[in-house]
RNA sequence: UCCGCAGUAGCUCAAUGGCAGAGCAUCCGGCUGUUAACCGGAGGGUUGUAAGUUCGAGUCUUACCUGCGGAGCCA
C-alpha cells in the first residue's frame, strides 16, 4: 500500500490513505479513541470508532504506548476541531512495534534529562521545528553561495598547525612523524582555494577545545566560511549583509509552520534586510565608555581590548539589525588579518552582532597580503613558521587583496528560532561535559 | 579554570531537625469528540557519594561527584 505523508494530506480529502507513523499522544473513551499519530512531516489526530473495527484491534491498540510504530489506513476528512485542520477515520491499522514507558512524556522535564534523552528528544515537536528551521538555514547558505558564482571546495579537517590560537586544537595522535590537529577553522585553505577559484566556500565542522560553558557555546560546531579573492573590508562587508538577509527570508518563507511551533517573533526577523549598520571599533569604544557614565554598564571599556559578552549585547542592543562592528586593534585578531592604511594598529576585520543578543554570528576581514608582513607576524605570534609554508606560497605567487568570514551555522539558527541555547539547533551536541548520546 | 545555584519515586517538584508526599508517567477499571482529556483504584524510595554534629538528618557542617547559569575565549 502507498504510504501518504502527513503533511500531503489537503491534496487527499475524500480519499483513503495509508500512514506510517508512530503514536505521539492517545486520548480514549469507551467506545471512541484519538491516537494521535506522527510521521517525520507533521502530526495528525485520527478517529478510531470501536464499531468500524474488529475486536482485536481495538485491544491491541487500547493498549499501545507513545512511540508504538503504528501503520494506519482511513479516510481524510477536513475537519475545524482537528489541530491542523484534517483528520483521519480508520478503517483499518497495523501495529508495527508496539511500545512501553517512554521516558519524555508530554509533561515538563529538566535539560539534562532530555540531553541525556536526546536520540528520542528529537521527535518532539520543538527540537523537530528547531533541526527543519536549521536544514534551511544550511539549504539556503549554500543555494546563496553557488548562485553568486561561489565554488565549494571543502578544507581539511586534519590540520598539521594551529590556524588561530594553539591552546584550543584537539590532538590526534595518528600520523607518525608530527602531530595533527582537528580544525579549528578552514580559512588558511579558502585563501588557497579562492586564489584558484576565485570565489569559493567551505563548509563543515569546526572544533574548539575552549573550556566554554555558555549558551553561545559547542565543541563542535558547524561553520560556513567563503573567501574572495580581490576583496577589501568594504566587500566582505557587503556580502555578509546580503547573505545574511538572503538566509533570514529564505527561512521566513519556508519555515512559517516551524516558527510558530517555536513562537518566533517574525518582525524581528522580517526586520533583517540591508542596509546593517557599520560601527567603526573606535565609534564602539565611545559608546560604551558613555554607557559605562549613564550606569548602563558596570565596568569602563577600555580601548584596545576586544569586546565581551556583555559589551557585544549592549552595542546590538542599540538596533534592531544586525551590527557591524570593523577595524579592530589589531593585536586581539588573527595575525593574517590586513592592517589599516590610516591606522596600522587597527586590523581590517569585521564582527557582524546579531540582535537580540545572540552575539557574534560572522567573524571576518581583509587579509594581509605582504610576505614579509605575514612572516613577522608568524614570528611574533611564536607559531611555527615551516607549518606555514605552503601558505606563505600564496603570498610568493600572485599575492592579492582578498577576504572573507566565517559563519557559525548554530548561532544563526539559534538566532533565527529565537531560543536560548545553541545546544538545541544541532542534532546531537557536543560540549564541555556531554559527549553521548 | 573562576564565581554562583542545584541534586528527594521513571519525570517535574513539595516536606520548622521529629511517620517520605503530590501531580504526571506506568498498570487495572469507567466514559461516543478528546485537545498537556477527564473520573476511580494500585504499584513505585539506599533523599547524588562519603564522613561528621545530634536522642534523632532529606533538612545542619566538611569533602567529593554530577548537572545548570554566568565569566574568560570564540563562530
Amino acid at each position: 500500500m502507498k504510504q501518504t505523508y502527513i503533511n500531503e494530506l489537503s491534496q487527499h480529502v475524500g480519499a483513503e490513505v495509508t500512514l506510517k507513523g508512530w503514536l505521539y499522544n492517545m486520548r480514549s473513551s469507551g467506545k471512541l479513541m484519538f491516537p494521535q499519530l506522527r510521521d517525520g512531516t507533521g502530526i495528525v489526530q485520527c478517529v478510531v470508532l470501536k464499531k468500524a473495527i474488529s475486536e482485536e484491534l481495538w485491544e491491541a491498540l487500547k493498549g499501545l504506548g507513545q512511540e508504538s510504530a503504528l501503520i494506519v489506513r482511513g479516510t481524510v476528512r477536513a475537519d475545524e476541531r482537528a489541530p491542523g485542520g484534517y483528520e483521519i477515520d480508520v478503517s483499518d491499522a497495523e501495529v508495527v512495534s508496539p511500545t512501553h514507558d517512554y521516558p519524555i512524556t508530554p509533561k515538563e522535564h529538566g535539560t539534562e534529562f532530555l540531553m541525556d534523552h536526546r536520540h528520542l528528544w528529537l521527535r518532539s515537536r520543538r527540537q523537530h521545528a528547531i533541526i527543519k528551521v536549521r536544514h534551511t538555514v544550511i539549504k539556503a547558505v549554500r543555494d546563496f553561495l553557488d548562485n553568486d558564482g561561489f565554488t565549494l571546495a571543502d578544507s581539511p579537517i586534519f590540520t598539521p598547525a594551529a590556524c588561530e590560537g594553539t591552546t584550543t586544537l584537539f590532538e590526534v595522535n595518528y600520523f607518525d612523524d608530527e602531530k595533527a590537529y582537528l580544525t579549528q577553522s578552514g580559512q588558511l585553505y579558502n585563501e588557497a582555494t579562492a586564489a584558484a577559484f576565485g570565489k569559493t566556500y567551505c563548509f563543515g565542522p569546526a572544533f574548539r577545545a575552549e573550556k566554554s560553558k555558555t549558551r553561545r557555546h559547542l565543541t563542535e560546531f558547524w561553520m560556513v566560511e567563503p573567501e574572495v579573492a580581490y576583496a577589501t573590508l568594504d566587500d566582505v562587508m557587503n556580502l555578509s549583509e546580503r547573505f545574511l538577509s538572503y538566509i533570514a527570508a529564505r527561512v521566513l518563507d519556508q519555515r512559517g509552520e516551524e516558527l510558530k511551533v517555536l513562537e518566533r517573533d517574525t518582525a524581528k526577523l522580517e526586520a533583517i534586510v540591508p542596509p546593517f549598520p557599520r560601527l567603526h571599533y573606535n565609534d564602539a569604544v565611545r559608546m560604551l565608555q558613555e554607557g559605562h557614565e549613564r550606569g548602563e554598564i558596570e565596568t569602563r571599556f577600555e580601548w584596545g581590548g576586544d569586546f565581551g559578552s556583555p559589551d557585544e549585547t549592549y552595542l546590538s542592543g542599540k538596533y534592531d539589525k544586525p551590527l557591524m562592528v570593523h577595524r579592530y586593534p589589531a593585536a586581539v585578531k588573527a595575525f593574517y588579518m590586513a592592517r589599516d592604511t590610516e591606522n596600522p594598529e587597527l586590523a581590517l576585520g569585521v564582527d557582524v552582532l546579531a540582535p537580540e543578543g545572540y552575539g557574534e554570528v560572522i567573524g571576518g576581514g581583509e587579509r594581509a597580503t605582504s610576505l614579509d608582513f605575514l612572516r613577522e607576524q608568524i614570528a611574533l605570534h611564536q607559531l611555527p613558521e615551516e607549518s606555514f609554508d605552503w601558505y606563505l606560497d600564496l603570498r610568493r605567487y600572485g599575492s592579492v587583496p582578498h577576504g572573507g568570514f566565517g559563519m557559525g551555522i548554530e548561532r544563526c539558527t539559534a538566532w533565527m528560532c529565537g531560543i536560548e541555547h545553541i545546544r538545541e539547533t544541532i542534532p546531537f551536541p557536543r560540549m564541555l561535559y556531554r559527549l553521548k548520546p
